[in-house]
DNA sequence: TTGTACGCGTTATCAT
DNA sequence: ATGATAACGCGTACAA
């Protein structure tokens, strides 16, 4: 079934039915109706391929991120698909992996799609490679970021302050009389270097304690977690109170530091369902990605409508509080 | 940059430099290496659409699940991705939500696309609607479906034996010394109706506690689950052990348990990362999600080169032996 | 209101 | 080994 099929079954020519297909200008309500009767009769369908060719486009976004089985990039992806599915836009996914000097090679691949446009989920572009390849791809299509940032012609970045929200967790901390807040995370991304930061001007704000051991990089894993704290803890490394940049990482402080018969506040990032699977629950600080993921579709469309669009927006964090957070 | 361009710089047709895109036929040594030096000088790229029109494939495949934020699906959808990405393949993504009658909409969504296949992770197609459309489509592509199936033609199951495993680890429990064991499901996909019958084959085999209080469909939520087994154990309903469809619903019915003041051999299905998080951690049936993906992009490249494939695959799930299993 | 004809960038089938 | 040219199916400017 072509348009010319149809265009025969119902004595007309191609263009009128192109143009009933399109919704377009005036075509007769008699011919109009007939056309679409044959187009349902025959359940025809427009080759994608062939529009595309014409209009250059297929309605397709490319959506990259590290891994789509960590729960942070899955929950984003769910809802920015669902946006776009609300406006008639595909998704083609990208995991890139968290490797660096690799992910030009995933972006490439969505390139080679001709998307219409592409998002990326805090995802970093450290490397070299990486980076100017993206350069490039902004300057043929508009790159939107997603909790990440980077200042260039075309490319828009949909942020949440976590860095405020971070730097917030250490005041309430102070003011319930902790001296000493450890912090753990596992990556900089432009996430985490905001929450770094946070940590950091949070400790100097209200004068705590700022040794540096009680800065601690480690892998996003339960075991790697649960055995540097207890190694802190048996170390006599003092702290009365633990921040980390991800849940996971949270939950196996909280493990170790019961193990060990302690017991202080707690407090995670991305507020994932993990953080109520944990006993006692974990506090922790939400992203807000709901409203980054509509904001982030809200920019796209506003930009394939030629209206103009901020180049960054900046959202505030939010804290969830549970059982982590009193102190026992 | 067109294929015209690269053709007039290098003083030669179209087809030739076709020829040496596609690594087809024969093109003298010379030819092909100028071609190639100006392609890459002018950083030429092949229309898609183009070559859409021509092969009527733009090597994608359309991939639907229900809900990406799932750790199941956002697992699998990793994996086929990755797996996918190897060959050369793109992944378009489609979320159908958890509703009946909607998900043939997504179907049709993504055959507008033309994909060349589809591939559905453990999605339930019971609504008429849904599961004609989704026959229809298996006329045009090949259907392979992951942890679910359909008998129909062209349409392919990769699953996991479930049922054995649940059976299995009611024995197990019955090994234990148990009598009564609670089973907690949310819904009756295919790998939902798996696990309940093998539950239930479970329990007659071992004679076990057959009363129907001891079956109970609920929600995915902790509240709910926490709410349902604290209201069992109030009305005096006796259990002494407890399985689930789902890690998630595990989780609560232990933390209800424990706040009870009872303790009692617990166990999951899914093995995701959740069951690490609670404490104890969870013992969890595992799908082996990891074969069945694998094995569905194997599937696919099979079919794709018109080798002769098996309509249906199993593989046994293993079970993840954690602290939850061990009766206090 | 409707039709004609061309362009979109490939691949593939013929010739040469 | 290479070139000319016909599909592929659609959108659309222009003509009627």
């Amino acid at each position: 079934m072509t348009i010319y099929d149809i265009a025969e079954k119902c004595g007309v020519s191609i263009a009128t039915v192109s143009r009933v297909l399109n919704g377009s200008s005036r075509v007769s309500a008699k011919t109009k109706e007939k056309i679409l009767l044959v187009m349902k009769e025959q359940n025809y369908q427009p080759n994608p391929f062939a529009r595309g060719l014409g209009l250059n486009s297929m309605k397709m976004i490319g959506v990259l991120c590290e891994d789509v089985s960590d729960s942070f990039y899955a929950t984003a992806i769910s809802l920015i698909e669902s946006y776009l599915r609300l406006i008639d836009w595909n998704v083609i996914l990208g995991c890139t992996g968290r490797g660096s000097g690799l992910k030009y090679k995933h972006l490439q691949f969505l390139m080679e799609k001709h998307v219409d446009a592409i998002i990326i989920i805090g995802t970093p572009f450290n490397h070299t490679k990486d980076l100017d390849y993206l350069k490039n791809v902004a300057k043929k299509r508009p790159v939107i970021m997603v909790n990440s940032y980077i200042k260039h012609n075309n490319i828009y970045g949909i942020i949440c302050d976590e860095e405020t929200g971070m730097s917030d967790i250490v005041g309430k901390l102070a003011e319930k009389g902790c001296k000493s807040v450890l912090y753990l995370y596992d990556s900089l991304t432009y996430s985490g270097r905001q929450k770094l930061t946070g940590y950091k001007k949070g400790i100097a704000t209200h004068k705590l304690d700022e040794n540096p051991l009680l800065q601690n990089k480690i892998n996003r894993s339960l075991e790697d977690v649960e055995q540097t704290v207890k190694k802190l803890i048996e170390q006599n490394v003092y702290f009365d109170a633990v921040v980390t940049s991800e849940d996971l990482l949270a939950i196996g402080a909280q493990r170790a530091i019961l193990q060990m018969g302690k017991n202080m506040p707690i407090v995670g990032c991305n507020n994932s369902l993990l953080a109520q699977c944990a006993t006692p629950m974990i506090t922790s600080l939400d992203n807000q990605l709901e409203i980054l993921c509509r904001e982030a579709v809200e920019l796209l469309t506003k930009l394939m409508n030629d209206k103009e669009v901020p180049s960054k927006m900046i959202f505030p964090a939010k804290l969830y509080q549970r059982e982590s957070f009193i102190y026992a």
